[in-house]
DNA sequence: TATTGTTATACTCTATAACTATA
DNA sequence: TATAGTTATAGAGTATAACAATA
């Protein structure tokens, strides 16, 4: 490092798109590991926090209500999910993740943990303040920490 | 802000992945107003730098050659890249951006700026400090800055 | 022999529109 | 009327395999 660094904007940019091929086509490779697709992969980690109805997955993976009818299709014929009908509403269905789909996502996230082997170079310190910048760049409503 | 924050890795990805999420929303939604899918949007990008063989954007792209063939076919037909012999391998076609492509890529790229308007929010220590730590986490050889 | 680019094939993702069964 | 989910359809991305031209 030779005296004070100068980043512009467009530097930035350039690096958050790096950063992103990088930390994508991670979790891309480590879905198709388990033979998934990386819609697939992402679906599970939504599930992962609880059951879904099918508008509430199509709205938090951003995609038309009718992909998530073929996405679902297939994680439920390879047992990976099951599809529940509401109690409350008969038009509804809440997609589960099975025990199966719970152990996939798992070897996928721990793959994911050990492949961003740059967090373990940075000191904790400096992980909180990646934290903190992250989060007042791209979050509007900052979540307490 | 109360005491001192800890965020552990865990936390860490869980921003990261929602950040970039972000950002490829951003720049899949600035490549759909000028007609244009993430992978087309990524190829002119690329190609600002200067021309690229087919085998070289499908390496950059990280995608199989076969793929190239019909991002660039399209491209082409709406006249925004064409390719060209390369004088010294006969089997090498160069695709070189046209100057529409350069105007679409450019009104893209600016928009994202607009977009990244939390990048406003940071200071330029800040930014700095967000950019060395993407680059360590990210980067394996790290580059001059 | 190896490489560059293309074609053919099959599967997945994606949005739009139309349909049904509910609400 | 509006909403949840599905189906049909068409365009685009993706990998694999096979091919012609060239190195």
């Amino acid at each position: 490092m030779t005296g004070t660094p100068h980043v512009d904007t467009a530097q930035l940019m350039e690096l958050l798109s790096v950063s992103l091929a990088a930390y994508y086509g991670d979790f891309t490779v480590a879905a198709a590991n388990e033979n998934l697709t990386a819609s697939q992969g992402k679906t599970l980690n939504v599930l992962r926090r609880g059951p879904a109805s099918m508008s509430a997955l199509a709205t938090t993976l951003t995609c038309d209500a009718s992909n998530m009818t073929g996405i679902v299709d297939r994680l439920e014929r390879r047992g990976l999910v099951r599809r529940e009908p509401s109690p409350s509403d008969r038009r509804v269905k809440n997609v589960i993740l099975t025990d199966e789909g719970e152990r996939v996502i798992d070897v996928i996230r721990r793959k994911m943990h050990n492949t961003l082997a740059g967090l373990n170079r940075l000191s904790e310190q400096e992980q909180n303040t990646l934290y903190a910048l992250l989060e007042r760049t791209f979050t509007s409503q900052p979540a307490a920490v």
